[in-house]
DNA sequence: AATATGATTAGATTTTTGTCAAATCATTTA
DNA sequence: TAAATGATTTGACAAAAATCTAATCATATT
């Protein structure tokens, strides 16, 4: 199983929030922020052992929020900037998003065409609305954007889906999928 | 034990980290930010059981990211606009920063005149810089400000709390808590 | 060189979190 | 009213995270 970069990308965002997701940690920005220090002295204040600060700096380090250096012997910590002021949006949004939506839709829609349709044909038409539509957008390429079907051709195309090709014309209207004038019903485009 | 509401505050905003602090939950935002949606579709595209989406959806809904509201039997949920533009640092931060300063200076000072301070003397004089500063910086309080001393007198006062007086002197004069002049001393302010 | 001090790592334990199956609710369609 | 469907809750289990003690490292002081 090989990740993706864009896998890889999405835990690295969702690390840096988990490293932000702790009271500890909150504090110990805090602190730093108010000027830079060092391990021993933040176990102090917060009142914790040292080995526990330092695994907290670490998290923080690691999420690219904190930056150390060495000062005789003393390990300080002092925040690097830049990054606080990202917007949460700014790290949440994915690289592509649009690509996220495509590939999104489609398994929603695939589920349920999975489940009405068996063998070519329409085992019933959906009661609920957002099903429904989604049945519908599927039957409607069925037929040729710009070309005009009598009430009888739609009839036979639709027959090789559901008997009740009454409701589904009715359907395909309703939801303006196609339109209907004296007899005549067209697919309209999206 | 009662919590304070600074405390109580400081839970909530690791709490928002925390609610974006998991790939999962970072995708379903990104799905809703392309459109609302319900739970059930969620599951569908993610592979994940609703009762799995519901327990991240309450969480991200608890936190103040997302909002819901009825349509049929769906629960839609969408994006609560604002609190996504806030920068990091809008909610690390806490309500009174310079309180959190204070306390905290003291606490590891605190920590280092326990340590050396025996009976109201100075059991050592600390070899190491930062621990030597705070305790140069309590006793140097025992001069009035603006007055002036004689090397006699400054031995008297700090033969209180040392014998060795002479270093005593000298780290105060280099640190730059004292200056010296033709054999008077006197404090400087910070 | 020996000692002291702060930082880090490893291992163990406790607590928290993520996931699912099953049960229950609420709403809608038949 | 009965059946269907999505949402939520509960309980159980597995996985991950937080904390500590003890051991090890690195650097500085004596």
């Amino acid at each position: 199983m090989s990740e993706t970069t864009a896998e890889k990308d999405l835990e690295k965002r969702a690390q840096l929030f988990k490293a932000l997701g702790h009271p500890v940690r909150l504090l110990i920005l805090n602190l730093i922020h108010a000027k830079p220090r060092h391990g021993e002295e933040l176990a102090a204040i917060l009142n914790l052992k040292p080995a526990t600060i330092s695994h907290h700096l670490a998290q923080l380090t690691n999420a690219g929020l904190l930056q150390a250096e060495k000062d005789q012997y003393y390990q300080m910590y002092s925040l690097v900037k830049g990054v606080l002021e990202r917007p949460l949006s700014d790290i949440i949004r994915l690289p592509q998003p649009d690509l996220t939506a495509e590939v999104t839709v489609d398994a929603y829609q695939q589920k349920v065409l999975k489940a009405f349709f068996k063998r070519g044909r329409l085992v019933q038409i959906p009661a609920q609305l957002k099903k429904r539509q989604v049945i519908l957008e599927r039957l409607v390429q069925e037929f040729e954007p710009g070309r005009q079907y009598t009430e009888r051709e739609v009839n036979h195309i639709l027959l090789d889906f559901h008997e009740d090709v009454a409701s589904l014309r009715r359907y395909m209207i309703e939801t303006k999928l196609m339109q209907r004038e004296r007899g005549i019903y067209w697919r309209i485009d999206s």
